[in-house]
DNA sequence: TTGCATCTACGAAATTAATCGTAGATGTTT
DNA sequence: AAACATCTACGATTAATTTCGTAGATGCAA
């Protein structure tokens, strides 16, 4: 029986907070599922062009990111553990190794930390005073409040 | 009439995103009012030592930040139009000179728009139900959502 | 008045993140 | 086979941010 082999570090067992470039690439490896180097490649540089995708500096937002820089982005996110990787014919494909909603969680905590000394109801109504939201959303959000009123936190 | 110095940069006349350690000054501004280096460099290691604030660093949260340096970093948003300052006998007395909530809604746009691909309501609801809110404050919410609900977005 | 504490100014080192250049291996095309 | 394209590996450079050391001015206490 075949068995693929996954090369995996494990360097670091802790979670890690992802670096900007780290983000950006997960991003995609998230949206895609696993892909080589050239694709994410691609498909960052189409971002930039297009203005679309996460923001960047807006300077920069017209270079262009060299093969190499993000061969070794995703090289370096190898050896923190945070992409897994799988030999297929002469190169890698990679994987994300860690979740979505994990990592925007951490994110958030420490985004609330120091931009909103920790009140996340301050957060979300600057959230919902600054961006659309559809009505479907709305509910949700509404839905979930009142989940939260049912349950209240135990002391 | 005596009309206080307040010496200005005005560098940049566009808003500029704080970094991380600028964020934290003018995070002490804001809540303090004006005040010296002194008073700053305090409450910034007192915090860190306490391990309250801003979420740092772990590994430095030992580390005390030298008064040298907090003098540098402010002289440096002075110079890029951050804050003000006024000549207080020998020291001087910094205030901010941009809005906490102008602060926010820059850093938050970025923020969603990295870490949750643009969707506002996405986050809102991993920041709720990760976060305690008061019953007061899910109240505000439920009110802002229901204002919003009245007064549709334009298209 | 001498010495100590506390300021500001400012250059520069230290740290961290992002980018790229080059080399060597391996496939592809003509 | 020769020329060319595409990968990986990896050192090194650049860039942005943070930290600190030193110098000179000024106030204050012994």
């Amino acid at each position: 029986m075949f068995v693929p082999s996954i090369e995996m570090h494990f360097k670091k067992h802790h979670y890690m907070k992802p670096t900007d470039s780290e983000l950006e690439i997960l991003q995609i490896l998230w949206q895609q599922g696993a892909s080589t180097v050239r694709t994410v490649n691609d498909l960052l540089n189409e971002q930039r062009k297009s203005g679309l995708g996460p923001a960047r500096n807006a300077a920069k937002s017209k270079d262009i990111i060299g093969y190499t820089t993000t061969l070794k982005m995703m090289q370096i996110m190898f050896e923190k553990g945070m992409v897994t990787r799988e030999e297929e014919g002469r190169t890698h494909l990679y994987s994300p190794a860690v979740q979505e909603g994990d990592t925007q969680s951490i994110l958030l905590q420490e985004f609330v930390d120091n931009t909103f000394r920790g009140s996340a109801a301050r957060l979300v109504l600057q959230a919902l005073g600054n961006h659309e939201a559809s009505s479907d959303e709305l509910d949700e959000i509404k839905a979930l409040i009142a989940q939260i009123e049912n349950n209240p936190p135990k002391p």
